[in-house]
DNA sequence: TTCTTCATGTAATTAGTTACATGATTGA
DNA sequence: TCAATCATGTAACTAATTACATGAAGAA
């Protein structure tokens, strides 16, 4: 017992060391390239949790030399692994979103059109990134590479959701310009149709519908 | 000058602001109605951050009497507008998302096959209990009825984003249910078959193919 | 008139980030 | 052999949350 109770970080950790011992270097390579995309926390954050981990008896941390200097590797106990698995048994939260630039958006009868229009132009960029990162990778376990081929099925699934995510900003941004292409310079000057309220209004209905079918 | 810099915390507020003038009360209210899909806090902070606010002279703070205690009530000032589209006119960060579940189903194959579809369940759950929210106030819109109605370009560019982000939660749940619903108890003993890879990855190289277009 | 919920904050605590420091490795 | 980058951490700081306290208003 020791030093706070565990967080969903501190479980994010616990997985990963489930799948394999890291170093905590390797920890933060993990954030940037899978991790980052579904619980992003700071690297320093990742030389923090795991001692909290051992404190608590859930992982080891085996001291390893290279060169002068040492280098921290932990491992999972078999009593992480029961944690883990009675944290995955709990339900957990649904998504939290952080989106600035849909903040401007939201605001943006305040600021220019074109100010608004560079901001959408810059979130679908940002899509377009998110998605040529991860069709490489795609490819990557399509020639039959990709680390860990054992877990491909939780990574699919995963993915599949995360690529759909990038899918749907994309979408929206396009969406939005071309919502905006004829507006004014004062965007507070802007109307939209009937139609469009509509249709926005459908999509919400369209997944509300399934609370009748459990 | 005074007490920190702003963050996009205090621009979401000074945004506010902007609207109209609002206690502190009504600001968190607004937190939960509106804001808090796509920039959440806790409701302490918007008891802070608007001191800030005026602090840096963007806005002005009246003491209003009720009962024996005093409400405070902000508004924004010009210099707070002329700042505010300062801060449209930069380009802004790209979504953060937080998805405690969606981190379950990645280490799901430390778990049980059950426990993982209770996951997929709840996350649909969530998209199904959001959308009815938002489809409700929709057709108040519809209706005639719903605040701000000259925001409502503003708000159907908003809204017309987490509409589709409710239903690709939903449709990503259904669809990891679907894949699920044959897997063995222990799902690490689990398989997917190619196909699946593939029209993971087409989703992203979709998208990615847009820098072409540019 | 008492209970509950709405309303208005402050204080204590924690989680997380930014900045810094420095050794190891590689390659020009 | 020097610079750049990779690797490994710590410390200071800040943002944010949780817990608490209490007055006002309305319902029973």
């Amino acid at each position: 017992m020791a030093s706070g109770s565990l967080t969903t970080t501190s479980y994010a950790i616990l997985g990963l060391l489930a799948v394999r011992p890291w170093s905590t270097y390797e920890l933060t390579q993990q954030m940037e390239r899978s991790l980052g995309h579904l619980w992003p926390r700071a690297a320093s954050k990742l030389y923090e949790e795991p001692k909290k981990l051992v404190a608590h008896g859930l992982a080891r941390a085996r001291a390893d030399a290279v060169g002068r200097r040492t280098r921290t590797v932990y491992s999972i106990t078999p009593r992480g692994r029961r944690a883990l698995a009675r944290w995955l048994d709990e339900p957990g939260e649904g998504p939290v979103l952080e989106f600035e630039q849909l903040l401007k958006v939201f605001f943006s009868d305040q600021g220019t059109t074109p100010a608004l229009r560079s901001t959408l132009a810059a979130a679908r960029a940002w899509a377009v990134e998110q998605s040529e990162r991860s069709a490489a990778i795609g490819r990557q376990y399509l020639a039959g590479a990709g680390p860990f081929p054992a877990r491909i099925p939780q990574q699919v699934l995963t993915v599949g959701f995360l690529n759909e995510f990038f899918a749907v900003v994309h979408r929206w941004a396009l969406w939005a310009e071309a919502l905006t292409d004829d507006w004014p310079d004062d965007p507070s000057a802007a109307t939209v149709a009937r139609e469009v309220v509509e249709a926005i209004t459908r999509v919400a209905e369209a997944v509300a519908a399934d609370r009748d079918v459990g």
